[in-house]
DNA sequence: GAGGCAAAATTCGTATACAATCTTTGGCGA
DNA sequence: TCGCCAAAGATTGTATACGAATTTTGCCTC
């Protein structure tokens, strides 16, 4: 499958866009199998993309590698998952309040507009859409924060965070519709950094608040519970 | 150059681990290129796994991948370097009053004799060596407070201060000989998290003041600097 | 029928071949 | 002599081949 200088067949970034993409979206759940043969099939590229792209996911956080078994999508400890949000706690309320200081009127009409899909999600019943969506606005802020090294970070904290909102969720099908981002925005409108640090802070804790992270944090066996249930 | 199952050939973590060190230790120095087929014969493997262990680098930042064009060491820009250690200001010193509140004798221990490294590393001149080993402090107080997401990225922000501290450092022959660490040491040892905490914001501060980053980021020619001076 | 072992099949790891791109160099013309 | 263009050389990008490890499957024994 030899396809010498074709556009159609994609990168490597591209592959590893479009998977971490379908983890945002939930439409890839953790503990799946990514095979590199059948990734390198559906996206008519050889192993050795396939492999780049995997790898860098691995360096995300958002697959765990294993030698000689393969990649798959990483399944969060509850430790892991408290790690996140502290990490998180850490540096969005201050990357907040940084955004909040530099805000332009063109940025209040993007994350307007990000809100405004949020919503169109939720009411279409998208809830990956959604949730994608709802972490891309707090990436968002650390671009308006002008802070690359610490978007950085919040973007890998964002993705580990719907894998781990995919292991922890109280309740699966309640939608999460807060008021927090709205509230966000208009803060940030209104260049109250104070108010906006504030309101990440508290964003952050509500969120941990809806996972579930006190039981075991080791799952026995899928497939166990599944034909036991 | 077929080796099969050969023990002699390090795999791509241990040439990654190899050239981390050998940046920390500033015997390679930004902007250096690194060719695949010259590191791929110093460590006596092929390009694959060079390939990966750079590109393991480039994630973490240590390296800049230009495509068609190679690896070269990353030269951080002025704001890049402001922006490590705001985000080092952001993580670190909760971080060392987490350390505080559960460091061990044991790990008192640990953290003594790395102080006598460094002190040692400094005695003898090997200012590269001093360096690595008083970054690694750094991490090792991340362990110590058990917060491996948070520690990840500590590691990276160590690391690209080495790049940092290579291109702005005000004093180049000066032993930054600084007590510092003997009094976070001491912090921790007395579980005192409210002060380790504010040792280490200091220390951090005392970094950034020890660095010239004001004048024009952008150096014009290397080449051009050296045969006009 | 259950357990264990061995062979087959699958999948990953690495080396290598070749294509594409970039860099350098040599030559040509103004 | 300077500048530009083309060809040669060097370096990276991707596919593929094959070895190694793991997983699965089938068979044999108890």
């Amino acid at each position: 499958m030899k396809r010498i200088n074709n556009p159609t067949s994609p990168s490597a970034e591209a592959i590893a866009t479009a998977l971490t993409e379908a983890v945002h979206e939930h439409r890839v759940l953790p503990g799946m199998k990514l095979s590199e043969d059948e990734v390198g099939e559906i996206f008519g590229v050889s192993r050795t993309v396939v492999r780049q792209a995997l790898r860098t996911l691995g360096h995300e956080g958002l697959l765990t590698i294993e030698r000689n078994r393969g990649a798959f999508v990483a399944k969060p400890s509850t430790k892991e998952a408290r790690e996140v949000f502290e990490a998180r706690a850490l540096l969005e309320p201050q990357t907040a309040r940084s955004a909040a200081e530099r805000t332009t009127p063109k940025d209040i009409e993007i994350l307007r507009r990000h809100i405004e899909e949020e919503h169109a999600a939720v009411a279409a019943g998208k809830s990956g859409l959604a949730l994608k969506l709802s972490g891309e606005f707090h990436i968002e802020i650390a671009r308006i924060a002008n802070q690359q090294t610490i978007e950085t970070f919040i973007r890998q904290l964002v993705s580990r965070s719907s894998l781990v909102i995919a292991l922890y969720w109280r309740r699966r099908n309640a939608l999460c519709e807060s008021h927090a981002h709205h509230a966000l925005l208009k803060a940030l409108g209104e260049q109250d950094s104070d108010t906006a640090e504030q309101l990440m802070k508290g964003h952050l804790l509500d969120l941990v608040s809806q996972l579930d992270l006190s039981p075991q944090p080791d799952e026995p066996h899928s497939l166990r519970d599944a034909l036991l249930a």
